[in-house]
DNA sequence: TTGTAAATACCGGGATCACGGTATTTTTGG
DNA sequence: CCAAAAATACCGTGATCCCGGTATTTACAA
């Protein structure tokens, strides 16, 4: 519950969720909201779709992972083709990293284990309606991990200020040549600051400078 | 409140906040909390970092951005430094994109803002102990935003399975013959895949394929 | 002031790359 | 089964790079 309080007009829920007796007791305590509502439950990403596609759009989609045929994860995109402005919420048991990581580099709002309350998938979508997300404070976690892995290794090479000036630049695709003309300074004198980064980055091509700097984030 | 509950015995929470007001007031309701103690609560990062050097260690630090002297952000590593153990919270008015990315890069657990109730701040502090993270969902949706634009654009150039084979293999630093020999191919025919490679993704040079492949995350 | 680090510049030779062709075999989809 | 796509292979030329040197000027700190 952020910013302005969600439309006061009902909320459309879709949920997509194999097991039957999960899928009624959620499209139940989904309909039991206070302003939503649950007019498709269905057991497949197939199923779904072909309701999309009679331009039927909700608000929210609660979405299992582990289904038969598409799944989960590989259907966000195609929901959200048909229906950009849907909100999803994955709905699964599973928090292994990479699906968390797949499911939200598609789109995927929110990420909630099975095991939530309906009082905290109720509050999830509230969420998501206001533009927040919705995960759990340990699925929080496991996604700030992988965010600060991946800013981290700032390795330190003590290049100098001209040394980083080139990296930069070849970086940015320009050729020994062209990059001497950029600095008004001699290809000689780019051979030799060149020669200076390979050493202290312990690598002996172009490439492996580039590939480094980009692996290791230097600049 | 995830996983195994905080332990029972008392939880050491530093706070750091300029402000008299606020800082005393959230001292008052942090210690009012069932099993937590405030026995310090300063006004800059310099003073708490005196009070670290005597070997005082805080399962959990509220830190405040802006600051006298050394802001919050810049504090995270010296606390860290100091105590790898402590969770730090940011606890702020500012919700810049540029400060959460900061504040979390530099290894923060949490960002709240202060219009945070006492309740939230108390769960969060449950939260943080237990391995999770802690925001609000406003907070997170602007992580999972620059999570998104950050792993999101998978330029699409129609690569083959052999060419992708061989991208990778030179990103990874191998020479065209080093890798022809990887792939018991001949040198020619590396020669071939990567023109074919070059033409689709409109570059001249493995620089500029190193760079577009990392840029783009291609692989 | 006296080193030390940084930035500049030059040379040559051997290795590697870019790119224009051409062409055969294998895989694959309709 | 047949056409298209993919993978394989070959060649030569000119450009570019890698690396071993050497050397001068500037800037800053001891």
């Amino acid at each position: 519950m952020e910013k302005n309080p969600p439309k006061l007009s009902t909320i459309n829920v879709m949920i997509i969720e194999d097991d039957v007796t999960y899928r009624q007791s959620l499209q139940a305590a989904i309909s039991a909201g206070e302003n939503l509502a649950c007019p498709y439950a269905c057991e497949s990403c197939e199923e779904a779709l072909e309701i999309l596609e009679k331009d039927f759009a909700p608000e929210v989609l609660l979405l299992d992972i582990k289904l038969p045929g598409i799944s989960g994860i590989e259907g966000i995109p195609k929901f959200k083709a048909f229906s950009p402005s849907t909100h999803i919420i994955m709905l699964t048991v599973f928090d292994d990293d990479d699906l968390i990581f797949n499911a939200l580099c598609r789109g995927a709002e929110g990420y909630l284990l099975k095991s939530a309350t309906p009082r905290q998938i109720y509050e999830s979508i509230q969420n998501v309606l206001c533009g927040g997300a919705a995960m759990t404070p340990t699925i929080a976690g496991k996604v700030l991990k992988m965010f600060t892995q991946y800013a981290e290794p700032k390795g330190e090479y003590d290049l100098t200020t001209r040394e980083k000036e080139i990296l930069q630049l070849l970086v940015d695709g320009h050729s020994k040549k062209h990059l001497a003309d950029r600095l008004c300074i001699s290809l000689y004198t780019v051979d030799t600051h060149l020669k200076n980064i390979y050493a202290k980055l312990h690598v002996h091509s172009q490439i492996d400078v580039i590939a480094k700097a980009l692996k290791e984030h230097l600049l």
